[in-house]
DNA sequence: TAACTTAATAAAGTCACTGGAAAAAGTAAG
DNA sequence: CTTACTTTTTCCAGTGACTTTATTAAGTTA
């Protein structure tokens, strides 16, 4: 409780409780907005013309009467400001303008390599700059959010630890907040586009969700009722290293038969070359000289083409991710699984194939009201997830 | 958002926190109540003779003055009401009276196979009502709180599945609050017990904990931010079946090589017949003919007296728990992980031992500010646990 | 056109909060 | 032992956002 009991947070309250039903239900008449919410209609009318003055609600035309006045419909105006998403990973900086509605309207791509580049942070913040110098009104901007992956400590606002690209203990939310003078948020990338899932995806009704993020590695993010779950010090999630053999592969963390070790990009490799070796037929190499040519994309493609070398390196991977997610609905007990890994489709042999899988060795209990589906976020979901972490925050429940 | 912005509202706000700050911090005075919540002194004595009125709260004496009126200590009254724990496994069952500050005053012990028992819910109801026609005054009692294994709506208060005693979506909350016309709350045992040692044990101060029950089979409850983590049906935490060997041995629930297997009182027993015939010298089958004769108290007491066989057995137990800790660290980062196991201590062998394990194979960032320590209530944990859930609720803050 | 509906605004009244003054109860020093 | 100063607690008037009860606005229906 940071507040006490006061006319002030009694309006407060009442004016997030209007914007919600706004947001929600909109368009929505004053009258009606009053008798949703068991307020007066004199309180919704104050509460309105708040909002309209700030810009955060239009009126949007007039209803048909039923026997007397017709209503005056207002919506939500999620244009009015715009919030600055960033997106760092080690390939790609991204930044752009989202509404409130997590909607980009306008985005920059840096691809380089960042992995062994001097300065990321500065490099990052000289873009934010140039980005920000070119918008029109910064008034109408209400703050900068950041995610990247890594160890991050939301709350105050410090990469704790990114190994890939060499960050520890970064204050960058002060940094921005500083340089810019604007408010800024920081987060986890797997954590904030499980979030985006939850607020602006397909699935947005479930309040329990996971979003497994596969590729180069593998990480999670995991959101508990309608919240970001970060665990006690910002790291919560790391699926890629529970154990699912104790005698297996040891691991750069220290133990041993980690999932990860079983299931991202360089195994995948490994696999396919023992397959080639093996002599299992494949399309996948038609204008590749060597394996190494061969890129996950490539792979990606060959699988959708049900080409039979991926099927089978598929499977082994497919057994592997069924026995990390059983273990993951067994502890977390969630709604959806949202699984991202490029083009990957919810009708996709890999989905549905993992979703038999997970059914035929999870507790009956736990399969029922459980879904396996693929990201439903389309192709922006880094600045999505950024977005939303930071409306979270700015539509939050005053107390 | 239940609750819309009024009076009222702002009222028991203002008096959640009063409370809450003479359970915390009392003895304490008005005027450092005002001070302490920036709340004015008319508001403070208003709420506290209302509080007084009600009985939760007593004057407890003068304090000294520094040059001025002597300041009136307040302080929580625990004992001016209180709550009904009940406990129902498949050995015992317990009931008990409890205060506010979940301290048992009185209790019942029924022991018996209700495995096998016909009707244990039947049994459990009326020996309830037993214990109620023997309390003097049942407008103090604030409720009755079940606590029970297996898979529990807590929500709408319904035993969803418990296979031991052969339970099945059983409307426990309104079967007693029909009966008694008493407020009813139900819950696992397990995350109520982690709720109590959040709130009443010695790492009350940890958000994030998760406590795990060792014994004949293994669960675990799990509080994430103060509050019960359950999941999407109530059935969150399932450490027992989480995968630590892909190959491993097949379990009754479907799936390959669940910890629960490896840990359990049976694979124990197992694991003692082959060190026995392999001859390891031992001094716990003193007294005994058959292994079947020895319990599993015999052999935490060989365990504490450094027996050499039961070092043998419990090294290979460690190995597979550090396993599955580290499979919980890494998805939860918890703060405290709380293991209880009949008598065993913070500085036994056996705890010493799985903490150094899961200190070697877990990441570094995690293992800082992580403990590993044994239970800290004491012998009441399930009545503890039962009157934790009701608690929560009843001091919950108001909205 | 009159009678009825429904939506939005205005006016009056309610009530828990705040701030300042007063009362209660002490301490400290001449 | 009286006076001056402190600290705690209570009393009282004033504030402001809410509710209730009109009133005004704008329709529909017969």
């Amino acid at each position: 409780m940071k507040k006490t009991g006061g006319l002030k947070l009694m309006q407060e309250i009442n004016q997030y409780i209007i914007l919600k039903t706004i947001r929600e239900r909109g368009p929505i008449s004053r009258s009606e907005i009053a008798k949703q919410n068991k307020l007066s209609p004199t309180t919704v009318t104050s509460a309105v013309n708040e909002l309209l003055e700030e810009g955060m609600v239009t009126v949007g035309g007039v209803g048909e009467s039923s026997g007397g006045r017709k209503p005056v419909y207002l919506q939500f105006a999620p244009d009015s400001k715009f919030i600055l998403g960033v997106s760092i990973t080690n390939s790609s900086i991204i930044i752009g303008k989202l509404n409130m509605e997590a909607d980009v309207k306008d985005k920059e791509v840096y691809a380089d390599d960042f992995q062994s580049h001097p300065d990321v942070i500065g490099y990052t913040l000289d873009r934010i700059g140039d980005y920000l110098d070119s918008c029109e009104d910064l008034s109408l901007c209400l703050g900068v959010s950041i995610i990247t992956p890594g160890i991050i400590d939301a709350k105050k606002g410090i990469i704790r630890n990114n190994a890939k690209m060499h960050l520890e203990n970064i204050a960058l939310k002060e940094m921005v907040e500083e340089r810019f003078r604007l408010k800024a948020w920081i987060d986890n990338d797997a954590n904030s586009i499980a979030l985006a899932e939850n607020k602006y995806g397909h699935y947005g009704a479930k309040r329990n969700l996971i979003y497994i993020q596969m590729g180069d590695g593998i990480g999670s993010g995991i959101v508990i009722e309608d919240q970001i779950f970060r665990g006690s010090h910002g790291g919560a999630g790391e699926f890629g290293h529970i154990t699912i053999d104790n005698n297996g592969i040891l691991c750069e963390c220290g133990n041993r038969g980690c999932l990860e070790n079983y299931v991202n990009w360089p195994s995948i490799q490994e696999s396919i070359k023992g397959h080639l070796e093996k002599g299992t037929p494949t399309r996948m190499m038609d204008g590749h000289q060597k394996l190494e040519e061969v890129s996950q994309g490539d792979f990606l493609k060959a699988l959708q083409d049900e080409d039979e070398l991926a099927l089978s390196v598929i499977e082994e991977t497919i057994e592997y991710m069924a026995n990390g997610l059983v273990t993951l609905v067994n502890l977390f007990n969630p709604e959806v699984i949202l699984i991202g890994w490029g083009p990957i489709t919810s009708d996709s042999y890999f989905i549905n194939r993992l979703r038999e899988k997970v059914k035929e060795l999870a507790f009956d209990i736990f399969i029922d009201g459980l879904e396996i589906q693929a990201t439903t976020l389309g192709g922006d979901f880094q600045l999505k997830g950024a977005a939303s972490v930071a409306l979270e925050e700015i539509f939050e429940v005053p107390l």
